[in-house]
RNA sequence: GGAGAGAUGGCAGAGUGGUCGAAUGCACCAGUCUUGAAAACUGGAGUAUCGCAAGGUACCGUGGGUUCGAAUCCCACUCUCUCCGCCA
């Protein structure tokens, strides 16, 4: 959500957002909506106005005969200003309407485009592996290593279901101790949060309206998360937090993670990258409304998940998103994607955003500023890890000759010591 | 699942139809006192919105209704608490 004072001052700037992130919203009509929002408030107002000077005139009346007048003056004035009232709230349901739909304007520095594939690359790190032997992909190392389980997991779940076991179990449960200890480094929170949520909190961090077929709902009208950054967002919804709090709002979540796919039926229908389940590790932080913070957090952030994965040592890009794959929210985001070896390409694991005042607008997350001003707090979100994706590089990257699986140095210590995962 | 109580400003908490946008306390800001601080005292201060301003309007969980007039009465919904039941 944006402040619609802001919105008619940069009517030019909106229309751009709106083009650059493909968005249909009009813009014209919302301005012209609020026109008429203004004009009938004031009319609303004044009759408001003149209501409550007779009140207080019937209150005082000195005898019955005055009172009994003025009552029925003001009962003309009623219906009158019920008409008009009505006709106000007609014209709040429309604007209401199209003010969720606005975007909120990307970055200066995000460049144009459409979809993903025009995302830029701006950063490589790591050697890709070079194998002397017929790599494998990382299902038929993992079905080999007695790792997963898929055709069990989609008789008992159904299309893109899974089992993880044994190894495949235990290393999932290495990277989340590992990652809770690394990011915990950085300054994060740890939580536990739900991941059954009301309705506002996705309208909260804009995944509603826009995106209601992706997610699943429950027949009580809640529905189940996609991300850990939408319950933690709820965490202070409707607060005006103090200064202890707001610099203590910086958490790292884990959740699992429900996804229905709806719009990516024929993509990825093998293998761990694209699941309706799974689970991750989410950094959530709010600010002071500062652009200056939001950036240096938002660097921050991406910078943690970074490094977590150069301490695993698999090779990684990091991308700058297009406009056009920027969320409705989001004003800036950096994927991180990892190399899988023989897809011969890299496969993200991981988006680092951020929003200005979008989300705490909607959710209403407030503190004073050093004058007293109430003002929203900034808020901003990145993937710490998501399992299993993150096995799928895994795997790929560290495999031998002889079909084992050589576990990241980091992770050894989770794993009972163990250097290999192998038959 | 059953029974009851409740939702008011940053927090706590009065207020059951008419100057109530709302007492009081705490917290907050400014001042007095003090070498400084604390305490005490004095004063200030809700949020949003319209307006150059004076000032107007809205907001007492949410949405409806009754009324000339609603924090206050009625209806629905949401949430919280207590007790009983069930359950990991």
């Amino acid at each position: 959500m944006l402040d619609i004072n802001f919105i008619r001052d940069n009517v030019d700037i909106i229309k751009d957002a709106a083009r650059k992130k493909h968005s249909k919203v009009d813009i014209d009509r919302l301005v012209q909506l609020d026109d008429e929002r203004k004009q009938k408030l004031g009319v609303v107002e004044s009759l408001r106005a003149e209501q409550n000077t007779a009140s207080r005139a019937v209150a005082t009346a000195s005898n019955n005969t005055e009172r009994e007048q003025l009552i029925s003056e003001m009962k003309l004035l009623k219906e009158d200003l019920q008409a008009r009232e009505d006709e106000l709230k007609k014209i709040m349901g429309d604007w209401r309407e199209i003010m969720l739909q606005v975007p909120n304007v990307p970055d200066m520095s995000v460049p144009e485009g459409k979809t993903d594939e025009d995302n830029q690359e701006f950063k490589v790190w790591g050697e890709k592996p070079q194998f002397d032997f017929e790599p494998k992909d990382h299902i038929e190392l993992m079905e080999d290593l007695d790792m997963v389980d898929f055709t069990r997991g989609t008789k008992v779940h159904g299309f893109r279901g899974y089992f993880l076991k044994n190894d495949g179990a235990l290393l999932s449960f290495a990277i989340w101790q590992y990652a809770m200890d690394f990011f915990t480094k950085k300054g994060l929170s740890p939580m536990l949060p739900p991941a059954i949520v009301r309705k506002s909190n996705l309208y909260g961090t804009g995944h509603l309206p826009n995106e209601a077929d992706d997610i699943y709902q429950t027949q009580d009208d809640d529905y189940l998360a996609g991300t850990a950054e939408v319950p933690t967002m709820g965490y202070y919804a409707d607060e005006v937090l103090t200064a202890e709090q707001l610099d203590n709002a910086k958490f790292l979540s884990f959740s699992p993670c429900y996804r229905r796919e709806a719009g990516s039926h024929g993509k990825d229908i093998k293998g761990l990258i694209r699941v309706h389940e799974f689970y991750k590790l989410e950094q959530v932080i709010l600010c002071e409304a500062s652009h200056e913070k939001s950036v240096e957090y938002h660097e921050q952030l991406n910078r943690n998940t970074e490094e977590f994965i150069e301490s695993l040592n698999i090779p990684y890009h990091t991308v700058i998103n297009c406009a056009g794959d920027l969320g409705q929210g989001q004003v800036k985001k950096y994927d991180i994607e990892l190399w899988v070896p023989r897809e011969e390409t890299y496969r993200e694991i991981s988006s680092a955003s951020y929003f200005h005042d979008f989300q705490t607008r909607r959710f209403n997350i407030r503190y004073k500023d050093e004058s007293g001003k109430m003002r929203f707090a900034h808020s901003l979100n990145s993937t710490a890890i998501p399992t299993p994706r993150v096995l799928v590089s895994m795997m790929e990257n560290f495999q031998n000759a002889d079909g084992s699986v050589t576990i990241p140095e980091v992770l050894r210590k989770y794993m009972g010591g163990r250097e290999r995962i192998e038959k």
